[in-house]
This record gives structure tokens, C-alpha cells and sequence, in this order.
DNA sequence: CGGCTAGCAAGTAGTTGCTAGCCGGTGCACTACT
């Protein structure tokens, strides 16, 4: 038997062309195929794709692969006959062809979104092919987007389980701490190996501009666009500023176009294959619709018009500048009010009101019930309706059955101890997030090395000054020299608050320490005030 | 949370200012119609 090392080389050469894989994949090749769930977070143009690839090729069974959006599993299957999709725009007997296929084993890939593995039948039929191996691409969106948005990703560690168990594999290019934790324990991941790649991206210049007035904002940053090199990313938080800044660009003879989620795909593919290609399009302004699978390397430059959801948000959309190497620059034209539609968003979907609601139907009702049959009389979307019954689940009050019907499970009496356990579950959720919107804050408005901070929130040492960013381009990055004296608090160290409980402890900068809780999110504490109150204990 | 808009008052001409109310991002699947 040859080792395992030449194998995954030969396959990896032969099948797919590649003379050497890159740091990070053989580990996480090798971690798979020792039957070991494994989290690979690298950044993107690192060959995530090629892990699940050559593993799949060298273990028995089917690749299943969970990934978010259709149009990225159709780039990904392009030219490969072992590799289908599966999905609502399927006729019946294309889908019976992929089914029969991965039965008899002609099939080793097939890619789908998380929504589909919520119909039985295709978890009936995926389980006839005896998948051994099952990937989550995009890993992050079960974090950012299962709790509200698409809560089918909360529930793929049940369809793990009814798949037979199989081995796996998370992939992402970005997942700061609480993110990966919340991967692992969402797809209740069992003692999983942990590959992560560095963050740093040396060759983009870090620089936010502050601004006081809205307008004075928008006209910089149409200066500095209509001054920039070719080509480039404006990211807006909303789909009418997208239009807005979109033709006011091309006004100025800038080949610009705007992309965002109200637009017909038609029309988003048009615009997204033109930047692609360099034809007819330069400037591309977009909201967070756009992103996701683009991997242009000649990128020169992200600006923010608003400020992100989060550090990891913003340093996922910074990063599509850059790919090649070459020189780029990310800048953030920022006003605090910004903050305000960010921590808007935050603010959650379902409410309590809306929680007891559900939870008062089932226990009336004291059957299994198809939540398709509940959501006329209850007056929520279908993807509230969701996350109330997940969040209920979670409070032990309701159970979710194989076949997707709900039925109560608590006591009657226990109802309103349980609305208010998911009530609070739902609270602490929105917590984190509106956290997370204050670390973009402080992203935009410490002084501080922008690399050493952004670094540091990923839970990288970084020894600033980084020489490319503003605040080390005015000789203020290696100002906050650590004065050793953080009260000896280490990163990564657990530690509990009297108000806030447990927690991470995720930067250590001199006089402010910046924990994150595990149930309200990033709190930054005074040093010196925890030294004299003692308001960090450490644990053991 | 903050920005925009519609609607109204004020008071003699076209405009200004105030306030209450509404809206804001991501995608899948499914259904009905062309």
C-alpha cells in the first residue's frame, strides 16, 4: 500500500493538473481521508475547491457539497462528467438522471444548496449513494446566514447524521474566532482538525477617510474613483445608492455599472461577466449581492461607500482587490451615522411576540404539523416561521421530525419558560451582531495600525507597524507599543465577567482589551479599570 | 438608527420648514402564466 502522501499527489497531478498542491490543502486532504471533520479557512485563490476534489476522488462513495448560491455551483461543475447539480430548475427526469447516477456510482460530485436537503426525497435518494464524504463550501454563510436568513443551514448537522454520518469538511476564506466556533457547533462537528492559512493580504493599502457630511462624502469618493486605476469595486449598503453612485460615475465618463440583488439575474450576469472580462465594464458598484465567486485577479481597488456588517464582512469584500499580487488599495469613506443601518439590520427578524405565536399554535394543536399549513394563519414569512421553530427547538419546546412536520414536545405549562428561552437566545443573537457592527467602528476610528487590528481580530499576531496603511503612513502605527502591563491577560485565554459571563479574550493592545462574550459578542474594556476592579477573572 | 418623502402650515408668491411615517440586504424553492 503506498502512502497516502503519493496517492493524493498522483490524483491530484493526473485528474486535476496540478504539479504541487499549495500549503494548507495536503493537511487538509490528509486530515479528510483519515476519516477527521476538518475546517479549512484559506484565503480564496488557495484551491479550496481542490481539497474537496482530490478527497472525494480517493475516498469510496459520493462527494455531497452544500454551497450557496446556484450560479457558483454551475461555474464549478463546467467540464467535469462526474459532477451534477441539483436544484428547483431541474425537470423530474433530469433529477431521477443524478439520483440513478450517484446510486450506481457514476456520479462522485453532487452539488446542491442547503434548501434542497429539506425535501425528502432528495435525502431519501442522496442516501441510497452512500456519500462518504460532505462538504460545506462557503462555511461562513452557516454562521452569517443560518440564524435568520437561511436557516436551512442550521439544520445540516441533522442531515449530516441521516446521511449516514459521513466525514465533514467546512471551507471558507474567512472566519474570525466566534465564526469558526459557531461553524463547528452549528454542524456539530466532532473534535474537528483546524486548517487555517494566513490572513495577511501585504499588498493591499488599508486607509479609511472620515467624513462629517453625506454629500462631501459622496463627491470624495466619486473624486477618488474617477482618479483611480482600473478596475475596481465600489461596495454600497443600499440598492438605490448602488444606482445612485452608479450613474453618477458614468456621468463623469467612468464605464460603470451597478449590481444588486433587485436586478434580474440576466441582467447580473451581464454586468458581473463584462467586469470579469474587462469588456465595457470598469467599475462595478454593488451591494453585498455581488461578491461571492467573483475571483478577478487585477482588481486595483475596493472602496466602501458605507461601512460593512463586520469586520469579517469587510475584510471579505476588501479582499477581492489584490489577487494577483500587484499593488491595491481599500479605502473606507466612513461617517459614524452609517453605523446606524448596519446595527438596523442587526436588529433581527423574529420577535417574541411572534415566538409565542408559533409556539401557542403548536401546543394547541398537540400534533405534528407541516409548517407550510401554519404560515397563512400566523402571518410570518416563510423564513421566520423557520427560524421561530429553530429557535424553539433550541429551547427544547418543539421537535422537528424526519419528515419536516413540528409538533410541541414541552409541557404546556412550560410555554412561556420556553418563548422566553428562545426569546433570549434570539436577543444574545442580535447582541452579537450589533457587536460585531462596533468592531467595524473600531476598525474605522482607532489609530492604530489597520493591518495589526484587522490581523488581531482574525486571532493573528501581528507586529505593527505594517508601512501599508494611513495611520502607519503618518508614523502612528507603531505608536501603541504594547506597555506589557494588560494585566497579563493573553489572547485566546477564556475569562468571565460578572455581567457578561464567559468569554475569549481577542486583543490586547496596551490600555484596552477587547473580549469576546460568549453570548453579547466583542466588548472593549479599559485595562486599567479591570486591573483595579478585578472585572476579568481568568479561568483555569 | 438615519434618510427620504409626502403633507401641511404659513400667508400673498414661490418657497421654506417642520414632522410623522416608512423604508432599508443577502437566495433558495415554488407557482402561475406566457
Amino acid at each position: 500500500m503506498r502512502r497516502v502522501s503519493d496517492r493524493i499527489d498522483e490524483v491530484a497531478r493526473r485528474r486535476f493538473g496540478f504539479e504541487r498542491l499549495r500549503p494548507g490543502q495536503r493537511e487538509a486532504i490528509e486530515s479528510v481521508l483519515a476519516g477527521r471533520d476538518t475546517v479549512a479557512i484559506m484565503s480564496t485563490g488557495s484551491g479550496k475547491t481542490a481539497i474537496y476534489q482530490i478527497a472525494g476522488q480517493l475516498i469510496d462513495g459520493a462527494t455531497v457539497v452544500v454551497s450557496p448560491l446556484i450560479a457558483l455551483q454551475r461555474d464549478q461543475v463546467e467540464g467535469e462528467d462526474d459532477a451534477a447539480l441539483l436544484n428547483s430548475t431541474l425537470s423530474g427526469t433530469a433529477r431521477e438522471e443524478v439520483f440513478e447516477e450517484a446510486a450506481d456510482g457514476g456520479l462522485e460530485y453532487v452539488l446542491l444548496a442547503p434548501e434542497q436537503l429539506a425535501n425528502e426525497e432528495v435525502l431519501e435518494r442522496l442516501r441510497e449513494a452512500e456519500p462518504s464524504l460532505f462538504v460545506v463550501d462557503e462555511a461562513h454563510c452557516v454562521s452569517e446566514w443560518g440564524h435568520d436568513f437561511r436557516p436551512d443551514y442550521l439544520e445540516l448537522a441533522d442531515v449530516v447524521e441521516r446521511l449516514g454520518r459521513p466525514t465533514v469538511l467546512a471551507l471558507t476564506a474567512t472566519a474570525s474566532p466566534p465564526v469558526r466556533a459557531d461553524i463547528v457547533d452549528v454542524l456539530r462537528l466532532r473534535d474537528p482538525e483546524m486548517v487555517i492559512r494566513g490572513f495577511d493580504r501585504p499588498n493591499i493599502w488599508l486607509g479609511v477617510e472620515h467624513f462629517r457630511d453625506g454629500e462631501h462624502k459622496r463627491r470624495a469618493l466619486l473624486d477618488a474613483v474617477v482618479q483611480a486605476p482600473p478596475p475596481g469595486i465600489v461596495y454600497v449598503a443600499t440598492k438605490r445608492a448602488c444606482e445612485e453612485v452608479a450613474s453618477q460615475l458614468r456621468e463623469r465618463g467612468v464605464r460603470a455599472d451597478a449590481y444588486h440583488g433587485g436586478l434580474g439575474s440576466r441582467r447580473r450576469d451581464e454586468v458581473q461577466a463584462a467586469f470579469m472580462h474587462d469588456a465595457g465594464v470598469d467599475v462595478v458598484v454593488a451591494t453585498i449581492a455581488f461578491g461571492m465567486g467573483v475571483d478577478k485577479a487585477n482588481v486595483r481597488w475596493v472602496f466602501h461607500h458605507d461601512v460593512s456588517a463586520s469586520v469579517d464582512a469587510y475584510y471579505q469584500e476588501l479582499g477581492r482587490s489584490g489577487r494577483d499580487g500587484a499593488p491595491a488599495r481599500a479605502v473606507l469613506f466612513y461617517r459614524p451615522e452609517d453605523l446606524g443601518l448596519r446595527r438596523f439590520f442587526a436588529g433581527g427578524t423574529v420577535d417574541r411576540a411572534a415566538l409565542e405565536r408559533v409556539a401557542k399554535v403548536l401546543a394547541v394543536a398537540a400534533r405534528p404539523i407541516d409548517p407550510a399549513d401554519m404560515l397563512t394563519e400566523l402571518d410570518l414569512s416563510k423564513t421566520k416561521l423557520a427560524t421561530a421553530v429553530h429557535r424553539l427547538e433550541e429551547a427544547g419546546f418543539v421537535d422537528v421530525q424526519e419528515d419536516g412536520c413540528v409538533r410541541a414536545v414541552g409541557r404546556e405549562d412550560g410555554l412561556d419558560e420556553a418563548v422566553e428561552a428562545a426569546a433570549h437566545a434570539e436577543e444574545d443573537r442580535h447582541a452579537f451582531d450589533r457587536s460585531r457592527v462596533e468592531m467595524m467602528r473600531a476598525y474605522a476610528e482607532r489609530r492604530e495600525c489597520r493591518r495589526a487590528f484587522v490581523l488581531g481580530y482574525f486571532g493573528e499576531a501581528f507586529e505593527p507597524p505594517c508601512g501599508n496603511c494611513d495611520v502607519c503612513d503618518a508614523g502612528l502605527g507603531a505608536e501603541e507599543e504594547a506597555s506589557e502591563d494588560a494585566a497579563g491577560f493573553v489572547v485566546g485565554a477564556r475569562v468571565a465577567h460578572p455581567e457578561w459571563d464567559e468569554g475569549t479574550v481577542a486583543r490586547v493592545d496596551g490600555d484596552q482589551i477587547t473580549v469576546v462574550f460568549d453570548s453579547v459578542g466583542y466588548k472593549t474594556l479599559d485595562a486599567a479599570l479591570v486591573a483595579d476592579r478585578g472585572l476579568l477573572e481568568v479561568l483555569g
